[in-house]
DNA sequence: ATTATCTATAGATCTATAGATAATGC
DNA sequence: ATTATCTATAGATCTATAGATAATGC
């Protein structure tokens, strides 16, 4: 996969998508944090999967929480920038609410790892993740403006506003307990999002419309 | 807490609730396993917040997945019992569901420590949590029964059975995040579950007959 | 000279076991 | 005798650092 580089030569071949050592080691990180967890996956191991030797990953990394930061921290960098994006225009919220939730579960379920799975970590609780923690809050608190104006919208149930961003997370879950997720998961989620919100209009319409913005094939409504 | 007991006096007194040593081990574990992670924590610390030698743990739990096992047992057993019972009854599926919700939630958000926060550990995953990771299959199973029998009687979307558990299970993301739930998150969520399976009745009514059933004070409705 | 790897290891854990000890129960 | 604790420790880690080595770049 790298082709010879700067220093010296590995023992044995690279095995790991990435164009860069640094990549590589993400990717292996990412494996073993999903399947075995953070703390159960030592530096030994990451290496191990790498295939280089287990001191050579700090040449990369000073400390193992910065390689689970460093993947957490791409994990919400595309939705945050979407979702800013969408509260600043105008017009209905329904529609704009349904795009960033399609592309976040799109995001969420077609990975690859299930990186969603570390967000409940006890160990992120630590000032070194405070970053992490508060970017994802941000992203909750977009979520909530934007479900506030479809309750708005459509006369709905106000105590609802925080269960699309829940709803949108729930697709970690499936995706952990039945190792991966339906292809369709991502517009179920979007639809019973609005729905909880109140909203109930033409869905089939508003999945088109989602899906030409997105440039993502559409799945047919299947009520 | 404990009167002295059997065998030979501890040195430190006991500061935690629990009738049994077990118990307070329990507690101890529960605390430090949803605050600072299951393989983060140590059994030394474990010992230390109960107030005995870390070995002594190993007079009640032969190692210490089964520490963790115990915890996870306690959290899916009522929630079980409860759901098999509602799915033998007849008559509409709606207010069963509603029940399930409001008590499944009113215990995941009211519990001493936030156990749910432990069901995604990538730990779980070895042979050691099959018998846990079962039964959470079949409440999981339960809830697709109920919610299929709701989508049916209210010609509700086909695909959104999986949501009310999802939505459930959403209690343990807000109390993890907000370290706590607002006291009208059950009524939330069952109503919301409800409403992204189709139905679209009066709603006071339905909280009316649940809080009737489960004798908890009710929660006025919002909308 | 710079870079990315390697070897070797310090020092700090961590889980679990062996066996002693100090209570109560019979 | 039984029980629940204690002390002590074996053996296996684990993270991170120090310093050597083998490439490329200038």
């Amino acid at each position: 996969m790298r082709s010879e580089g700067r220093g010296r030569p590995r023992l044995e071949q690279s095995r790991r998508p990435g164009k860069t050592a640094r990549e590589e080691i993400l990717d292996a990180a990412a494996e073993l944090f999903t399947n075995q967890g953070y703390a159960s996956t030592s530096t030994r191991a990451i290496a191990d999967a790498v295939g280089v030797r287990q001191a050579s990953l700090y040449h990369h990394f000073a400390t193992k929480d910065d390689i689970l930061d460093a993947l957490l921290a791409g994990t919400v960098d595309a939705p945050l920038k979407l979702a800013g994006e969408l509260l600043l225009e105008t017009g209905p919220a329904a529609p704009r609410l349904h795009v960033l939730i399609v592309s976040d579960v799109t995001q969420l379920c077609g990975s690859r790892w299930n990186l969603g799975a570390l967000y409940l970590l006890p160990e992120l609780r630590v000032d070194r993740f405070e970053q992490f923690r508060l970017r994802r809050a941000v992203l909750r608190d977009h979520y909530g403006n934007l479900a506030r104006q479809v309750i708005a919208e459509c006369d709905g149930p106000p105590d609802a506003d925080d269960l699309p961003f829940r709803l949108v997370e729930s697709a970690i879950n499936r995706r952990s307990d039945d190792n991966g997720c339906p292809p369709e998961q991502p517009w179920m989620i979007a639809d019973g999002a609005l729905r909880i919100l109140g909203w109930d209009r033409d869905f089939a319409l508003m999945r088109q419309g989602t899906s030409t913005r997105l440039q993502i094939e559409p799945v047919n409504v299947s009520a």
